[in-house]
DNA sequence: AAGTTACGGAACTAATCGGTACCGAAATAT
DNA sequence: ATATTTCGGTACCGATTAGTTCCGTAACTT
């Protein structure tokens, strides 16, 4: 036990990585197939070819298996464009969108995930964060742009826009099974354009919100 | 086999129907608070006040229980409201809406619902026609009815604007937890009917789009 | 009255499954 | 070499639980 910094190998045979993340592959599959909490460990172990062993001297339950594996899901940075038109930056994110949400992956996923969402807030608050908050934000800065622009009115309901451009995509992949497609992604934007452009009076440099509502 | 008619009375005791009610309304309760299939049948029984006997001699497995369950869960009819305004009478829906989906029944419901759907098509089914398929079709003749007061253009995407109506409703109830309100009830009729108004030039005949926005 | 079916309740059966223990072998350290 | 920890695999333990059976009793029909 002498100067063991944090950070030194210990003894023994070192942890196959390989075995880490095909646990949490294996995972991920089996939730977006049967369900978050509805598969057996040991088919887990069968598919991901290790022994029951390597999966216990990882996660001390099954739910810490689960949550780690849902945490490993969260989506890449998600980047802001900035094209110099508002109406194309929100396609360019409404298009990353639906082809994310189109995937078999996700088609799957998300129902299981929303399910156990609605139990475990920890869950749910990893979902938001991992895999909405990105594009939220990223939305948020197009639209605060479309304002300054003058593409979009000053008291636009940010939660609002949000939400009516997100909503619809969930709503076909939870509920109706309508089809997430590039109408989908240019519908929903145009609607935000128009529903919020700025009221009426198109002279000049009209900074007038003329509200009137 | 004389003269049986279909429905005549069988020897023995008659099944309460009471019994049969209490059955529905507990399984109901349970799927909202823990889960589709995540309830005891013991857990089940007792909250019913009856004995699990009562319920096997009624449905042949837990799957059937819960299917009948879902079953009686369909809404009762939608009206379509006809106020002569079309945003009054999207907002009458759209009210109703936020109603029902404000319910703590409905917030424990749905997520659970959702998860299932994902996995028995024929669950989803039920749901879909059991819950939407009325709002829907009440929508739609608002909708139609809007085009034909010229409130609303005539090449309107009915399809996405009936997403768009409940989209972010269901958006919030199962994933962002924003509020369900008279806000939202009103910023999306709103959306729509600026968003889908007539293209432009009201000359002529001037049916006033019925600007109270 | 006799026969039949339902009732709530309790005991029981049978299967499933999370988690543990152990195997011989392999990979690292000292 | 020796000690330690990993590996995949298998066997097992213990708890949970869907579904069954049986009890004594109540509600019906004939």
């Amino acid at each position: 036990m002498q100067a063991e910094s944090t950070s030194e190998r210990p003894v023994g045979r070192p942890r196959d990585e390989r075995t880490d993340r095909a646990i949490l592959e294996a995972t991920r599959e089996l939730i977006a197939e049967v369900g978050v909490y509805e598969f057996r460990t040991e088919d887990l172990a069968a598919r991901a070819g290790v022994g029951k062993g390597a999966i216990y001297r990882r996660y001390g339950s099954k739910d810490e298996l689960v949550t780690a594996a849902i945490g490993s899901l969260v989506s890449e940075e998600i980047a802001v464009p900035d094209t110099g038109s508002t109406r194309e930056d929100l396609l360019v994110l409404m298009r990353e969108a639906v082809e994310v949400y189109r995937s078999p992956r996700a088609r799957g996923l998300m129902p299981n995930l929303v399910g156990a969402m609605g139990r475990k807030p920890e869950l749910a608050r990893a979902v938001r964060e991992g895999f909405l908050a990105g594009r939220r934000a990223a939305l948020t800065e197009v639209l605060r742009r479309g304002v300054e622009r003058g593409d979009l009115r000053p008291d636009i309901d940010l939660d609002l826009a949000l939400d009516v451009l997100g909503g619809p995509l969930f709503y076909r992949l939870l509920i109706t099974g309508g089809p997430i497609d590039e109408q989908l992604a240019e519908g929903v934007a145009d609607l935000i354009l128009r529903g919020f452009a700025p009221s009426a009076p198109r002279r000049g440099k009209s900074t007038k919100p003329t509200k009137e509502n």
